[in-house]
DNA sequence: TCATTCGCTTAACAATTTGATAATACAAAT
DNA sequence: ATTTGTATTATCAAATTGTTAAGCGAATGA
C-alpha cells in the first residue's frame, strides 16, 4: 500500500508510436506520470511493475490484444480497482459492447481530439480515485493529515495548527534539509512576514511534544527530519 | 457494509419523445427504473423528487441547456455524487471539453446505439457503488440518513435538518477532521453563503442534543467526529 | 386567515487557544 | 574573546471558538 501518491500514474498501450507520443504528451503536460506500452505483453509487463492508476489500451495490438490485456488484468486483484479505457479505431457495436463488458470503464473510438481525452480522463478521476488517506508513517510513528493527529507507539501527540503542519513538511521527506525560507514558504505562506525566531519557536515545541529526538538543526541552513 | 441494495434510478432528459422512448425502455429491460424529462427545467424538478443515481442529459433543450443544468445540479450538496452523463448530437470538441468540465462523467455522442449506451450506463454503476443512504451505526449511536433519525441507546433524538447533516457528514467519517470549508460545502453547499458562526452553533445544538462527547474542535482547522 | 412553532442565521460578547516577539541564555566557530 | 546562529522562556496580541439571545421566514395548525 503506497502511502503518499498525489501523482495519478497512466499506463498507455498502443502499436502506433505517434498516438503513444501524443497523448503521453498531452497527459503529462496536464500532470500524470505516463509510462507507455507498445503491444499487449509489454502492457502487462508495465502494468505490473508500475502499478498505474490508469491504463489507456488500444485493442488491435501485436501479441495479445487489448480486450485480452483487460481480461487478464481484471482476473488479478491487484488491478481489480484500476481505471481501463480502451481507445480504438474499431467502432462496430459488437467490439465497443464486449470491451465494456470486459470490465473497462470507458471506450472511446478514435480519432479523439487531445483535449477531449484529457477531459475524459481527469473525469474518470474525480469520480473514482479514491482520495490518498493523508497517513505518512516514519518508524512508529504516524503522521495523519486526514485526522491532524500524531502518534507514537500507540499514543497520541497533540499538536497545533502550525506546530502539525511544521512537522508534517518536514517528516514528507525525511532526511531532506528544508531551509527557513522553505518552511516560511510553505507553512506560513509568501504574504505572512516573520520573524526569524519563529520557526525556532515552533521547531521547539514540536520536539517538546513529541520528546523524540527527530529534528535535527542544520547551523546556517535550516532543519531536517530523522528517526 | 451496503445496507440497501435498491434498483438504480436513471433520469434521462431530453426533448426529442421518440430518444426518451427507446433509451427508456432499453434501460428498463435491463432492471433500471427510468424516469424522464422534456427539458431543463424539468429534469431539475424531477431530479429532486426522483433523487435519481444517474441522470442522461440533452445538452441542447428548451429552457435550461443541458450543461446549465448540470452545474446547477453539481451546486447542490445532494447531487454531488449523482453521475451525469452528457448525450447530445453535439460533437465539437468545445462543447464536449465544457460538458466534462462542469461536472459530468460522462459524453456520449448521438447517435449511439442503445446496447452501447447500456454497456455504458453498466460499466459506470459496476464502477460506482453508491453512498450508503442508509443506516450508519457508530457505537451506540444509529444514524438513519433515511428516516432522518438519530437514536442513542434506544432514545430517538430529533435533529433538524442542518443539525442532523451536519452530524451525518462528520459521523460518516469518523476521526477525519473535516475543515469549516468542507462543512460549508458539504452542508450548506456552494451557492449559499453564511457567517463563520453559523457552523458553531449547530454544532453546538448537535452536541445540546446529543449530550456525548463525540465531536471534537480541532482549533484553526475544524471539527471531528469521535464517538 | 391568523397565530404559533420551528429551524436557520446572525450579532454580540465571553472564553480560550494560538502564534509572534523580545529578551536572554547558550553553543560553536573563527 | 567575539561573532554568529540557535534554544528557551515568558509575555502579550491576535485569531478562533463557545455561548446566549434575538430576528426572521417558512411551515404548521387551529
Amino acid at each position: 500500500m503506497s502511502v503518499t501518491n498525489t501523482v495519478k500514474k497512466i499506463l498507455i498501450a498502443d502499436d502506433e508510436p505517434d498516438i503513444l507520443e501524443i497523448i503521453q504528451y498531452n497527459l503529462q503536460s496536464e500532470g500524470y506520470e505516463v509510462t507507455t506500452a507498445k503491444n499487449g505483453n509489454e502492457a502487462i509487463d508495465m502494468a505490473k511493475r508500475f502499478n498505474p492508476d490508469l491504463i489507456i489500451l488500444d485493442i488491435m495490438m501485436p501479441g495479445r490484444n487489448g480486450i485480452e490485456v483487460c481480461n487478464l488484468l481484471r482476473m488479478q486483484p491487484a488491478f481489480k480497482d484500476t481505471l481501463i479505457i480502451f481507445l480504438t479505431a474499431l467502432s462496430d457495436e459488437g467490439t465497443e459492447v464486449k470491451g465494456l463488458e470486459s470490465g473497462a470503464d470507458d471506450y472511446i473510438t478514435k480519432p479523439v481530439s487531445p483535449k477531449v481525452l484529457v477531459s475524459k480522463v481527469n473525469a474518470l478521476f474525480r469520480r473514482f480515485i479514491k482520495e490518498d488517506t493523508g497517513i505518512l508513517q516514519i518508524g512508529d510513528l504516524k503522521i495523519d493529515r486526514e485526522k491532524y493527529i500524531v502518534n507514537y507507539r500507540g499514543t497520541d501527540i497533540i499538536l497545533a495548527r502550525k506546530e502539525f503542519e511544521l512537522l508534517a513538511l518536514l517528516a514528507g521527506k525525511p532526511g531532506k534539509v528544508f531551509l527557513r525560507n522553505e518552511i516560511l514558504n510553505q507553512v506560513w505562506g509568501t504574504e505572512v512576514i516573520v520573524g526569524d525566531r519563529t520557526i525556532d519557536v515552533h521547531i521547539r515545541k514540536v520536539r517538546q511534544k513529541l520528546n523524540l529526538d527527530c529534528i535535527t538543526t542544520v547551523k546556517g541552513v535550516g532543519y531536517k527530519f530523522d528517526l
